[in-house]
This record gives C-alpha cells, structure tokens and sequence, in this order.
DNA sequence: CAGGATCCTTTACGATACTG
DNA sequence: CAGTATCGTAAAGGATCCTG
C-alpha cells in the first residue's frame, strides 16, 4: 500500500487522467454489456450532451479504452465497444458501487 | 452488474460526488497510515495550493469522510484523520492503482 | 444518424496577500 | 501554523446550429 507515492505520475492520478471527470464511467458502464450505437448511448444516458458524449468517446478511444466501429453505411452507422483494458474498468466501478451503498448505509444511521 | 442505472443518483455519481476530483482521493490516501496536520499534508502532496488543500479538507469533513481535530494551541495545531467511511475508499483506491498498472503494462507491450 | 463548429456559462483550480 | 479573502485563469461542460 505504501507503494503509491504521490509524484506527477502515481497510478491514482494515471487512473484520474484516463476516467476522471462526469462521465467516462458512465460512458464505460454503458459498454460493458455490449456495443451501442452513439444514439442508443445517449437514450442510456439522457442528460449528456450531445457534445460531451462525442468528444469522451473519442478521448475513451485515443487512450485505448473503447474502439469506434464505422459500418460505412448510409444512413450512418456506428458503434462503440471496449477494449479488454476498457473491460478492466468493471472491477473499480464494482468497487465504487459498493463505497457508495456503503456510504448511504453509515449516513442513514447517522443521520 | 445491471442493477446499476445511470439516473440522477446512481453509485457512480455518488462515489464521483464524494471523491470525485482531482485531489479529494489523494488526500485521504494520505490520512490511511495515520492523521496528519495540514502543514505535512502540504508536504505530502507538494503540488497543491493552500486553498485547494483547505478547501479539499472541509468537504471531506462536511461529507463524513474526515475529522478535524483542533487542539487549541498556540500556535494553532490541527489534526486531521479518517472516518471509518473515508478508510472504506481505501480499496477503491487499491482498485485504481490495479488499473493503472494493467493498463500501463497493456499500452507497453502494444507501444 | 453521427458529429463538426461555434459560442457561452460555470466550475475547478491556482497565486498571492493577509490574519489571529 | 492554520487558516481567510480576493482575484484571476483554465478547464469542463452545455446549447444551438449546421452538414454529409
């Protein structure tokens, strides 16, 4: 545990730089079960904008986490999915999951 | 997996909520070992600003995650350390570091 | 349908000076 | 030492219009 050092480049802020921010998660989670087009993702996720939800797939593509299928038709067609180091995602949304069921359950008690 | 829905308060929003950002987890990484006063905090993580740290400090305190002990010295000595809910993120944090080095060793080998 | 371009607001973050 | 107050910048996020 005392491993992680906090220097310009400790693994909490590599994993921040790649899933940081309001919505990479939730663009990930979406993917876990199977490929979505960029309409369905947005019906999944109804209160992204339209921009946002362009621009963090393109970044979820760059860092390696999401691949960008074009079938080259028309009208267009295209689809996201993820990469097995995408996949490797699921176990730290698991865990955020569990904190926050976690945190609701002491915050109840407490008051 | 599936139970999770991105709603207006799903676990991931929560979590993003509490520990979001770009300096919340490092601090309560730091207070894991044992409780720190803010001038060793400042040491601990060189690059952030005072504010920041302050700032960072009284929500960590206001959402149950932290406590701040004040001794009432002079001069002024504070304390701060962990809730038992801000020690249950130490294995999001772990979850992060896995990650980080899957996806290091990932991005390595396919340049 | 997918997404580029533009403009705008809001929030996060930071530097610095000051106080008991 | 532990903060507060103020000001400024940078980044994130969002609304809208446009195109192949």
């Amino acid at each position: 545990m005392k491993s992680i050092r906090i220097t310009n480049r400790c693994p909490i802020r590599t994993t921040l730089e790649l899933v940081g921010g309001k919505w990479k998660l939730l663009i990930l989670f979406q993917l876990m079960e199977k490929p979505l087009r960029l309409s369905e993702l947005k019906k999944q996720i109804p209160d992204i904008s339209e921009k946002m939800l362009i621009q963090e797939l393109k970044t979820l593509v760059e860092s390696g986490l999401a691949i960008r299928r074009n079938f080259g038709e028309v009208p267009p067609r295209v689809e996201y999915s993820l990469t097995d180091t995408g996949r490797a995602v699921l176990p730290l949304i698991e865990e955020m999951r569990h904190f926050a069921l976690f945190y609701e359950e002491k915050m109840v008690k407490k008051g």
